[in-house]
DNA sequence: GTCCTATCGTTGGGAAACCCAACGGTTCGG
DNA sequence: CCGAACCGTTGGGTTTCCCAACGATAGGAC
């Protein structure tokens, strides 16, 4: 049972074209690449993606303590033990329990963390210019509103509403 | 906890974190919310979102080798196997060597393929639907624009021209 | 015809991110 | 005092991605 078909295959190897109209699929392969190119920048200073993220705030945000960092990126607690693990034995954070509440440990950067981590914003502002490479800036600000609010459908997950107590 | 120094730059009052700017991270944030949505809704059909894409590749571009289907959707060889080892023990695909290239498998969709995907399409959608609820149908329209043009000019695996090794 | 290169499917390994569930230590309220 | 809830830690697991081999096959060079 041969099906007769006389198809020359190389001439179309892409495009289902239902699946790249899913904003679904589109935002895993963009998002793919945007991780593939600021990965290898990070890279550079010894960071990834998620390191460069809690570097980042806890040095805009002061001491904060584990859970509160992972509540606030999205990040388990699992993985932000490894994270903070490779921070403070590189020396970029430091790990203090908490003075008013001893269950929380009070991370911090350090002087040297601040000094990386403003490597680090160059690079990954460099790999996302290159990632947003075929868009107009206005295009660009248009893209990070919307996915903002496609991030965030109601509220952030920092405040959870009153109820489930 | 006042920090005394002084931004040589405009100073915002509240930068609550830079990450949340970059369209990396928003990407990333954003597709994972999408492959959750998109999951849990194919899981109802027992298909997840690499076995729907490529049943979906298959059933609109007829019979494709398996490096074809790897190179149009992104996927890895080696997931490809797995893969299309799921859908044919199903009976959604079928694995037929080919005619003319005796190293190439002809994956074809079977009728209960397409009758699963023509299920499975709707449900797709509908988390689609919902992952895209705070759009309005033109902002959806541009973000799908804008998030091609992101991904069109690395094209994955695609062949280059000349290169090589 | 014989080589040589490239591709295809398959198998192997590993990395990174994601999610769930438990445990001891701690805080807080009853 | 005791239970509920939190925190950090450790333990499972899954999925996607990337690299490198191997035998089998196709196409071209000679």
């Amino acid at each position: 049972m041969v099906i007769g078909y006389a198809a020359p295959m190389a001439e179309t190897p892409r495009a289902p074209a239902h699946i790249r109209t899913l904003p679904s699929w589109l935002l895993g392969r963009a998002a793919a690449r945007g991780h593939r190119l600021v990965g290898e920048a990070l890279a550079r200073v010894g960071l990834r993606m998620m390191h460069h993220a809690v570097l980042s705030a806890v040095a805009e945000s002061g001491p904060l303590s584990q859970a509160e960092l992972g509540r606030g990126l999205g990040i388990d607690r699992k993985d932000m033990v490894a994270i903070l693990d490779d921070l403070q034995g590189e020396g970029l954070v430091t790990r203090a329990p908490d003075v008013t509440d001893r269950r929380k440990n009070a991370v911090a950067v350090t002087a040297s963390g601040r000094r990386l981590l403003r490597r680090a914003v160059r690079l990954g502002d460099a790999a996302n210019d290159e990632l947003t490479a075929a868009l107009s800036p206005a295009e660009r600000a248009q893209l990070v509103d919307l996915l903002t609010r496609i991030v965030q459908p109601g509220e952030p997950c920092a405040a959870p509403p009153h109820g489930g107590r």
